[in-house]
DNA sequence: ACAACAATTGAACAATAATTCAAACGATAG
DNA sequence: CTATCGTTTGAATTATTGTTCAATTGTTGT
């Protein structure tokens, strides 16, 4: 009785395994964090963003203009990629130039690039 | 005049970089499966399951178990992955047992994790 | 100070997504 | 055949998200 039931009402299978996978599990924090960060490539829009700041940094003008978008969107889509920390952006005069923050982002963009064409 | 305006209505400062960025990018298709990949890891739930197929093929009792979460919740999840063609399954009996699809997902979890604990 | 331009922001809207709940499916055991 | 168990499915609900539009910020040139 009572609120102690588990959430999973099956009879628990492979109580030893599961035990095994649940000892060295990174703890939630972790899975957040990993999540997030695939988060941010997972629109195609800014994935394009980021693969065009791969080799030059780009005004949002000019990705706006590649992308064939609003400078609106764009710069909405600059920005969460700002806040997950995979680009930089230096401001010079009315021109904001952003790139890539460092090199784990052209990693993880071939990582999964490589899988596509498998 | 008429609909022939661009959606960019900036002055485009690099047209020479831009062409030339423009002209070795990937058609949309690829950045769409590139997304649409990352999306099937956006989500903590769908890592975690995949972490813990890493090692051993579960069952989906098994990983609610694991996860905390409703039979039905996991099952879910399974499905896209499933559609993502990132996990395989295979049927004994009552029980279903789930596992990474190839190695592939093994790598793409082993670089966003190692961009994770920089 | 003023106008012009690049960029950002916030509200609004439509589209997607994750979880819950109830019902159904598939396989096994009695 | 029926009951049971593991799993799947569909509808409903709530929460997020990407883009648009209008307004604003910040900088330069006159």
């Amino acid at each position: 009785m009572s609120a102690e039931r588990a959430v999973c009402d099956c009879t628990i299978i492979h109580q030893d395994i599961l035990d095994l996978v649940a000892r060295d599990l990174p703890d939630k924090r972790s899975f957040d964090h990993l999540a997030a960060l695939y988060k941010a490539f997972s629109d195609p829009t800014r994935v394009k963003i980021l693969w065009a700041l791969k080799g030059h940094a780009l005004c949002v003008c000019d990705l706006a203009a590649l992308l064939n978008m609003t400078v609106s969107a764009v710069s909405h889509q600059l920005k969460t990629l700002r806040l997950s920390n995979l680009v930089k952006f230096d401001r010079d005069g009315k021109v904001v130039y952003y790139s890539l923050a460092d090199d784990h982002v052209t990693e993880i963009l071939a990582c999964g690039f490589s899988h596509v064409n498998e």
